[in-house]
RNA sequence: GCUUCCUUAGCUCAGUCGGUAGAGCAACUGACUCUUAAUCAGUGGGUCACAGGUUCGAAUCCUGUAGGGAGCACCA
């Protein structure tokens, strides 16, 4: 009678279809389903065990313990013969193969028709090996949790003789897995194992930190005047005070401020926006950590940074080393330390450090990199290390020393006159973090901010705008004190093995949808 | 922002010289009691990204638009 039924159903439902057929056919089951009786959605489903709980755990020699167990996914393949069926269901981190045998669930076994890939269900039943060799789940009693009335775009796999998986029909188009992330999570489930990462990544950090007393605190996202780095904001509007704001481009003059006030040791972890480009290495909004320690200057500082990077990596990925490409990245300290002017010696070839601003020009020319026409000395120090040095700092290194235009917020070098104590590190040959001895003194500092706002009036529109607030904090008196920079997407990249950072961003930034 | 490539069925992709649309998987019907890319037989499914143009005729050639990938520029 319910196969008349589902007859009757299916000729109407064909004489409708033009182009959702598919989507059709599952709401008209779903009508089926909920006529039969049954409840499509269900309020909740008593899980005894997870997936890999029933796979770590099933013993041949004893099933014994997993011979009454509940377990739930979705049906990510379904294999239907007249009495005996299989499917297997996904739940957060494993796939477990279910098998259906009509003469234990005769009521239900006709409905097994109307269940789709993509569809929730939950089992009860006992554990066993089959004949094949597979851990499975015997079904005594199956519940709908949800229906689908979407289709998975869903791939097969094989495992070939030499080992190796083989994806068929993989879900490979970036945009889509990008726009539909919650499609890319069903069907590529390996990229869980990225934001797993991520997030013990971060929260190693702030176990690291809490256990040393560091304070976590939240500054302003929307602020009245940004700052902190050299960038164009976005701006916004408050609409009851009638004022723009802008979304902060970074937290560090807050979280100075708060150094002003007595807290001798603050960390944030946010996002921060950029209105600039985006590639692979940059998205409009990023997670970055910044770090200010009272008392300490940045020697102390970049021991603090490899440690915390070196723990994070073996925390991850349970060993120092970490495969990035096609290098492989040893995190083992100490990171190798190098002057920013050695470094330009060591592959230029030339000792730079009192070259002209013509004679820097020159050494451009020579090495074809190409300047924008009025080129400040900074740009130009800046443009050549890009092409010259960084591409080689492949293994952790810690650029030191840097000059004194290229860094209006840190303080000047102890011994070394026209240069800031100041360090980036390089990995892969991108930039991690930067960090400095903050620059305390306010007369120094107002004068580097005046010389920033000049910048900015010429027309540079990332030069730092000057912030009279934070001015006056300063001149209420700043410890010595050592700050931190590191960009978060970039450092999970790099622990993960990814190229892009919209494979560590979990809803990256597109274009609308037409 | 620039250069370049891509966009064909739910997914992955073919589509020759311009002649009116193809495969595998997914789906549907039937068979099948340990399958696993299940198998076997049969069936349906297309605004060829969008808009123009050339042509007797365009998925194919031309122009524009949109979205995306890769690279460059800027930046972290």
């Amino acid at each position: 009678m319910q196969n008349i039924l589902l007859l009757y159903c299916y000729e109407n439902i064909m004489q409708e279809i033009s182009k959702n057929d598919q989507e059709l056919r599952r709401i008209e089951e779903l009508n089926l389903l909920e006529e039969a009786g049954m409840n499509a959605f269900p309020y909740s489903f008593d899980k005894t065990h997870s997936n890999r709980q029933i796979l770590q755990n099933f013993s041949d020699e004893d099933p014994t313990p997993l011979s009454e167990i509940a377990v739930a996914g979705r049906i990510m393949s379904l294999r239907r013969m007249g009495k005996a069926s299989f499917c297997h269901i996904q739940d957060e981190d494993e796939r477990l193969q279910i098998y259906f045998k009509r003469d234990e669930i005769p009521d239900f076994y006709e409905y097994l028709k109307l269940l789709d890939i993509g569809d929730i269900i939950g089992v009860n039943g006992y554990a066993f090996r089959t004949k094949m060799g597979e851990i499975s789940v015997f079904a005594k009693k199956v519940t709908l949790l949800t229906k689908s009335t979407k289709i998975l775009p869903i791939a097969k796999e094989i495992v070939d003789e030499e080992g190796n998986k083989v994806v068929f029909d993989e879900f490979a188009d970036k945009e889509l897995r990008y726009r539909k992330r919650y499609i890319d999570l069903i069907v590529n489930p390996e990229i869980k194992e990225v934001f797993k990462k991520r997030a013990i990544i971060i929260n190693e950090i702030r176990n690291i930190f809490n256990e040393k007393g560091w304070l976590e605190v939240e500054t302003p996202v929307l602020q009245p005047i940004y700052g902190g780095a050299s960038a164009r904001p976005f701006i916004t509007h408050h609409n009851a005070l009638d004022f723009d704001l802008y979304l902060r481009i970074a937290d560090e003059l807050y979280l100075k401020r708060l150094i002003v006030g007595g807290f001798e040791a603050v960390y944030e972890i946010s996002k921060n926006f950029r209105n600039e480009g985006m590639d692979r290495m940059h998205n409009p909004e990023f997670t970055s950590l910044e770090l200010y320690v009272a008392y300490k200057d940045y020697n102390w500082m970049m021991e603090t940074t490899e440690n915390l990077i070196s723990a994070l990596c073996q925390k991850v990925n349970n060993s120092l080393k970490a495969k990035f490409g096609d290098y492989e990245i040893d995190f083992t300290t100490p990171f190798r330390r190098a002057k920013m002017f050695d470094l330009f010696e060591q592959y230029l070839g030339e000792n730079i450090r009192n070259y002209s601003d013509e004679e820097l020009k020159k050494v451009c020319k020579k090495n074809q990199v190409e300047l924008p026409q009025n080129a400040s000395r900074m740009k130009i120090l800046d443009e050549l290390f890009d092409a010259a040095v960084q591409p080689h700092l492949i293994q952790p290194t810690f650029v030191i020393d840097y000059p004194l235009e290229m860094s209006p917020l840190a303080k000047s070098h102890r011994t070394e006159p026209g240069l800031v104590e100041r360090f980036e590190m390089f990995v892969a040959g991108f930039e991690l973090t930067n960090a400095f001895s903050e620059l305390n003194d306010p007369r120094d500092q107002r004068q580097r901010l005046e010389e920033q706002a000049k910048i900015r009036a010429a027309g540079d529109d990332e030069a730092m705008t000057l912030d009279e607030d934070f001015l006056n904090a300063i001149e209420i008196g700043m410890p010595p004190t050592a700050g931190l920079g590191i960009g978060i997407d970039r450092l999970v990249m790099l622990l993960t093995n990814q190229k892009s950072i919209r494979d560590v961003i979990i809803f990256p930034l597109l274009r609308p949808e037409k």
